[in-house]
DNA sequence: GTGGTCTAGACCACT
DNA sequence: GTGGTCTAGACCACC
């Protein structure tokens, strides 16, 4: 499983390992009850080590994405419509608070607008 | 001077009181050649450790808002085209990391409009 | 044999089917002689690792609720009595970790029996 | 902060230390925006890892319980009410599967509730 | 001083 | 083989 790290981003590891597992769930490379690498394999992989690939997979447990079982590995728990919801819904908790300080600030919706649309097209 | 700090927030808090000062000068509530509280003071109001009000100032001053003057304290330096221009800057800083990710996992530039004018409407 | 395993619980399979037999003696589906499916079979049906069926039919062994015969299989030996005995212990072992939590927390002994009542009013 | 962990309990010590800390806000001794201490002054009391301290502040932070702040530690956010809610959420969610195979194999309320009431008194 | 992240490596239970 | 827990210790940003 490829994913893309970017070790001098200032995003840590185990968000980047979380994106990516969503991101593959979303676009169906990932389908409920498949099983992931496991952690010392994803970690030998990426080159990481065990315990940042526990935290990502962990926390993607909590959210509800993932399933642990002992001695099988991290299944994929969630249908894509219910990733793309999670992620959405982060997505808008994100955007809040800088829309909110924007409009306050006397900054107009088409200019945020321009800027997202700015943003977007220089982001790889 | 009130400041409507978010303690809780993940945002670091001289970074709020940055933007809350940048905010006050967007909006017409500070102008050239007013003076800032002093450090003490506004440490004292916001009840925050003058440190922190301290870097808020010098990297303020650093970015050309603010000038510091012996005996006096801190001025308003910039007009607010200058001003607007800083906090777009810092919108768009704000915004970078969750529209990347939203990109890599497949969200498209449509939906995240979407989500930006949802938030603006609803939004105080 | 159907078991309505849970493969997403916490509880180890092995445990889980250990349940399930108990429960199907106490309830008289299965009755002392019986031969229960083999090894194979029922790893087969259940879809899960023999090794984990054999853990299961040998820790009943163990426990005197089943018999191992060289070319036949494992029989039923346990009377309901017995079973029922070892059904409450297991009840016990189950409970124990989540009372202790609570009593060490403060809570109440008639709160918690008001939630069991409830639970139990509530359940199939 | 004394908590009496039990190191050789099955219970993991992170565990123990979040429902320590969860007891302490129950009975008042912990209250709203109070500051935990430093995950390596607990550690040092307790003897423990500061990653199994931090491990146990870090869920108490997902949970809502604790709110992380870089530089000052972590603070108390919940009120005794939330607290509560939340562990009587927790404590419902254990007992649900046991009461329901008990249900299930014939075992009756009050025997249940017997069994509670002798955990109860047995348990320190 | 504080928390946030990451590495390295141990021992255990489960399949 | 798998994940679950824990120890030891590094470097960074923030207050």
């Amino acid at each position: 499983m490829l994913l893309n790290l970017d070790l001098r981003s200032s995003m840590p590891i185990y968000e980047q390992i979380k994106l990516g597992i969503l991101g593959k769930i979303l676009n169906g490379e990932l389908k409920r009850d498949d099983v992931l690498p496991s952690i010392r394999e994803l970690a030998s992989i990426l080159r990481v080590n065990p315990n940042t690939v526990i935290r990502a997979y962990k926390e993607l447990e909590i959210e509800g994405i993932l399933i642990a079982r002992q001695g099988i590995g991290f299944l994929v728990n969630a249908e894509i419509q219910t990733t793309r919801g999670i992620f959405m819904a982060v997505l808008q908790k994100e955007l809040l608070e800088p829309i909110r300080k924007a409009k306050r600030s006397g900054i107009e919706l088409e200019e945020i607008i321009e800027v997202v649309k700015e943003l977007w097209k220089n982001t790889e």
